[in-house]
RNA sequence: GGGCGCGUAGCUCAGUUGGUUAGAGCGCUUGCUUGACAUGCAAGAGGUCACAGAUUCGAGUUCUGUCGUGCCCA
């Protein structure tokens, strides 16, 4: 709370106490509401609206870097608008992501209870789950607080809670009405474990050791001269029992041409050592044409003809049929057809319907009534077995030549780690065709625009194949599909649970499947405001501003909530969807839970504080690279750090490599392990946020100490000392590079150049040079005193998006020694930073002239400096310098005489053309203003004449090699004649300066001998 | 296989439309108990800008190819 009484500033700490700060200011914002929208002045046309919805985090698990980037990116943007006085909605809300959490709280049941869901019911399995999304749901709240996310609390939504379930009840039944949603067939990605389909995104592949079997399938009635059987071969024999027919391709002689053609055209490309592998398969092609070719001609015709094959074991013919899915330049060049359990086999029966499927698995895995009898019950791998020693003994099969080892890209259910069984299944569909293209449009024609550009594509290239959404899962948790079916009976959907009563006396069933998860969540942008009803939120704050998310959902979601809104409101959710970068870990992989490389935002909150964690995303986010980030255990016993690997990182207990003593990690389960103190995970990348941050604190609490006395009066622009104008300048660009720069989601650049003005300018000149001005009453201290309050106060509003807590708690502060401030009138700070104006750049301070003057003192400085240091001249000891330059330049460093004293113990004793100190001397000279510079550094008693002649030589090589490539440069007519004449000018200045400067440094170097 | 990135100092990264002798933070070396700050101050060492060509008076920057690496799609 702000204190009524003055905070006695020699308390202050040296370091900044981010705990302390975070603990005060949250609950004060929350307290006076800055965080809650209210649509009326929207709605008034008082305010203009700014919103954003939360990419919903899942309830599965806490919250870790990638997300604490995605929301400070969020906040950033959210705490700038609000100061620029926009009324901003940042709706906030947690997804209840159906498989995913299922399966989580599944396995738990499992693990502590040794139950199954079945053992709970529908219902009881549900409470379980609401139970574990209110305690995630709460930590994922908690963790965003700690942040400082400025969202809106009091709308706080979840994908499943009454008001979205609404929305998605009424979303499907329009689609329903619409003749939008049929029931189809497709093959899916059976989790046989889990016995539910799960999505592509929810597999993961691994090669496994394999084999792949040939066996042979014999013709029906073939002619004289024709095949007896055709060969196949296989990786998975046992699915010969669903094969509903066996391909040959249509063409195989052009088919061979193509591909001979191709390898000719790489081979013509071909660097000379990659040629023999591809004339080998030149080769090889030529002579398949003689061996296999004919009898593929054969097989085409025989297909053409509509010949059957008899299937071994299970006492069936199918058909052989021309498809262009079969190869002809690979194995036999024929293809068994199973379309129900491969997915390039169903394709190939859309084109050939009339070959049908066979479903030849249970939902458990196992062969059920579609194959012969003794092969029911089997699971596939017994199924396996079986059907390659009867394929053997039936003499279609020789193990000793028909086989050969494989390794084999198998998907697994990232759920279950189990398998995956391609099956089909029948499935709800949403139609895409009209649906996509609006989203397409969106984009093309620029209603909607996704920085950065180059995701577009990918965003259209997904859209335009305008594949059905299967919007079913054979889940419990999630938004049970709203259809009533009965055998024989046109399904009904209802809007309202009222019917359903009637419906089912008249025999109907309720749809157990629930939809996918992102069908309710291609409605959050509207969906939390009220849709269908047309709310007050609605109409002030829809379309939202901008959508900040990360590009591995660019096509599950951000493309499903376009085509939603358009379809639903006949318009955009949002104009911009900025794409940002993901956090890897060291090895470059990306941050989950599951792999143990996860940082929780908490533990880095802890450690360096929220402002530090803030500023060091911001300055991490860059717009081409993804962030690497080395991360470290911190041990709780040492505070020291090691380093994580992809071994330690699955531990449940490590001892510390510094003092021996073992700690707890995430994954202690036992009591031994979680006994012991838990060390937590960070990053040593955010020390230069926490530095920044304590660098700003102790800058502030200068600043504070000189400014007890202020009093605000005007200053009139001649008041401004040459360093006062300097730093004002300085400040108005930055204002206006940093505004800029946020407005294009260029944060890193936004924090670079905060952190550059503040340390580098503010700091480091600004704050030591007032120094001497403060010593002393007076006028001259009044203008400072009204500068440093003033660009303290402007500072603070431009840090305060990305440090929040740091800027309130200083903000806070100033108002107690300043509360008015400013340079021309006195304007009297606002109650909290939050609500503070955003700065405007005040063009009229950019002086690029005193920037470039200043430039002259600073360099002078640096040259001084490097003399001392060079020679290790005690800081203690006084210098005399002199500085030969112009007369410009002479005037310009006159009036910066006691800062020479002051910051570097040393007096210019003369200034102008051709100065130089009677006492010995060392001379450095300056370069790239355009005019040479030289300064003599008076070095007493302190000169090392072997150092000093090595350390002139050097600069002797540097600058001959330097002014060669210039007389080389300035020598080439085509350069003189090409490049612009600025540039050619440019060169012949520098050129006339190295030279007077080397002139110099030879004179030196012959004084020594 | 197709698409999109990335390869710059020991590490993590900047480097606008081609035009100073390529920068920052960390780490390293040297010196500082200097009245805001050792989470600091001052200075230093450290780079064949992955490789090979091309365009140009001029390439870290543009184009082509190669290699390495990552993600997405099939």
């Amino acid at each position: 709370m702000p204190t009524t009484s003055k905070t006695d500033l020699a308390t202050l700490p040296s370091a900044y106490d981010h705990h302390a700060a975070q603990a005060k200011w949250y609950p004060f914002w929350e307290e006076k509401g800055y965080f809650h929208a209210d649509p009326a002045p929207v709605l008034k046309g008082d305010k203009k609206p700014y919103s954003v919805v939360i990419p919903p985090p899942n309830v599965t698990g806490a919250l870790h870097l990638g997300h604490a980037l995605n929301n400070t990116l969020q906040d950033i943007l959210c705490r700038r608008k609000r100061m620029e006085g926009y009324e901003v909605l940042w709706m906030p809300g947690t997804d209840h992501a159906g498989i995913a959490t299922q399966a989580v709280v599944e396995r738990r049941l499992l693990q502590e209870e040794k139950l199954s869901r079945h053992d709970l019911g529908r219902e009881g399995l549900i409470d379980r789950i609401w139970q574990w999304k209110e305690q995630y749901e709460k930590r994922i709240t908690g963790q965003l607080k700690q942040l400082g996310c400025s969202c809106d609390w009091q709308r706080q939504r979840f994908t499943l809670d009454d008001q979205c379930a609404r929305a998605v009840r009424e979303t499907f039944f329009k689609l329903f009405s619409d003749g939008k949603v049929y029931r189809g067939k497709r093959l899916v990605n059976w989790d046989t474990f889990l016995q539910t389909a799960v999505s592509d995104d929810e597999v993961f592949h691994e090669e496994v050791k394999g084999h792949f079997w040939s066996f042979h399938y014999p013709v029906v009635d073939p002619k004289a001269g024709e095949p007896t059987h055709v060969t196949i071969a296989t990786t998975r024999p046992e699915t010969m029992l669903g094969d509903t027919a066996v391909a040959v391709h249509p063409d195989p002689a052009g088919q061979l041409d193509k591909v001979e053609a191709e390898l000719k055209e790489k081979l013509a490309a071909a660097p000379a050592k990659e040629r023999p592998p591809i004339v080998a398969q030149i080769e090889a092609l030529a002579e398949r044409r003689k061996t296999h070719l004919p009898k593929l001609l054969q097989l085409r015709d025989m297909a053409k003809r509509g010949v059957q094959l008899t299937l071994p074991l299970a006492e069936r013919t199918l058909p052989l049929i021309a498809d262009e899915w079969a190869k002809p330049e690979l194995g036999s060049g024929c293809v068994k057809i199973t379309p129900a359990h491969d997915a390039n086999d169903y394709e190939v029966y859309q084109r050939n319907e009339s070959i049908g499927t066979i479903n030849i698995m249970q939902p458990d895995g196992k062969l059920n009534d579609s194959v012969p009898e003794k092969y029911r019950g089997l699971t596939m791998p017994q199924a396996r077995k079986a059907v390659i020693a009867d394929l053997t003994e039936a003499g279609f099969h020789d193990p000793e030549s028909d086989v050969e080892d494989r390794l084999i890209d198998l998907a697994h259910s990232d759920r279950s780690k189990t398998p995956i069984e391609p099956y089909l299944a029948d499935q709800w569909f949403v139609k895409m065709d009209v649906l996509a293209q609006s989203a397409m449009d969106a984009v093309t024609s620029g209603d909607v625009s996704i920085v950065p550009e180059r995701y577009g594509k990918s965003y259209l290239d997904w859209l335009g194949e305008k594949r059905d959404w299967p919007v079913g899962r054979q889940l419990w948790w999630g938004h049970r599909i709203p259809v009533w079916r009965k055998d024989g009976a046109k399904s009904v959907c209802l809007l309202d649970d009222s019917e359903a009563q009637k419906v089912e006396k008249d025999g109907f069933t309720h749809d157990e499947e629930v939809l996918d998860t992102w069908f309710s969540s291609a409605l959050w942008p509207f969906s939390t405001m009220g849709w269908p009803d047309q709310t007050d939120l609605l109409k002030a704050f829809y379309p939202t501003s901008v959508l900040v998310t990360s590009r591995d959902i660019i096509t599950l979601w951000v493309a499903r909530m376009v085509l939603m809104g358009k379809y639903l409101l006949d318009e955009i959710p949002f104009p911009e969807v900025y794409i940002h970068p993901k956090i890897l870990d060291g090895f470059g992989e990306t941050m989950s839970k599951s792999k143990g490389n996860g940082v929780d935002p908490l533990d880095v909150i802890d450690q360096f504080g929220a402002d530090a964690l803030r500023f060091g995303i911001a300055y991490l986010t860059t717009e081409t690279q993804d962030v690497r980030l080395p991360v470290e255990f911190v041990c709780p016993h040492c505070q020291g750090t090691i380093n994580q690997t992809k071994q330690n990182r699955v531990q449940p207990r490590i001892v510390c490599s510094h003092c021996d003593k073992p700690f707890s990690t995430q994954w202690a389960e036992k009591d031994e392990d979680l006994a012991l103190p838990r060390g937590p995970v960070t990053s040593e990348r955010f020390e230069l946020g926490r530095n920044f941050c304590n660098k700003l604190w102790n800058a502030s609490r200068f600043a504070l100490g000189n400014l007890q006395d202020y009093k605000p009066r005007a200053i009139g622009p001649d008041e401004l000392r040459i360093e006062d104008r300097w730093l004002l300048s300085r400040l108005a660009t930055v204002t206006g590079e940093v505004s800029t720069s946020l407005d294009e989601y260029r944060f890193a650049d936004a924090a670079r150049a905060l952190y550059d003005f503040a340390w580098n300018e503010f700091c480091s000149f600004y704050l030591e040079m007032t120094k001497a001005r403060f010593a002393q009453a007076g006028p001259d201290k009044q203008v400072a005193q009204a500068v440093l309050a003033d660009a303290l106060d402007t500072l603070l509003r431009l840090l305060h998006p990305m440090a929040p807590f740091l800027t309130e708690e200083v903000w806070q502060l100033l108002a107690e020694v300043a509360p008015l401030r400013g340079l021309t009138a006195a304007v009297e700070g606002t109650e909290s930073i939050c609500v503070a104006p955003w700065p405007v750049s005040d063009a009229a301070a950019i002086d690029p002239t005193i920037e470039e003057q200043f430039a002259k003192f600073q360099a002078v400085l640096g040259a001084v400096r490097e003399v001392r240091q060079g020679l290790g001249i005690p800081s203690k000891e006084s210098l005399n310098f002199a500085v030969d330059c112009d007369e410009e330049t002479e005037n310009l460093i006159k009036p910066m005489q006691p800062y020479f004293t002051q910051m570097a113990k040393a007096n210019a004793v003369e200034l102008g053309p051709d100065s130089a100190l009677s006492e010995f001397s060392s001379i450095k000279s300056i370069s790239g203003f355009n005019t040479p510079i030289t300064v003599h550094v008076g070095v007493k008693a302190f000169i090392k004449i072997e150092a000093e002649k090595a350390r002139l030589a050097k600069e002797q090589a540097n600058l001959t090699k330097f002014t060669g490539a210039l007389r080389g440069k300035l020598g080439n007519e085509k350069f003189v004649a090409n490049a612009p004449a600025e540039v050619v000018e440019g060169e012949k200045a520098k050129l006339a300066e190295a030279e007077t400067q080397l002139a110099a440094v030879a004179a030196a170097l012959a004084k020594l001998g």
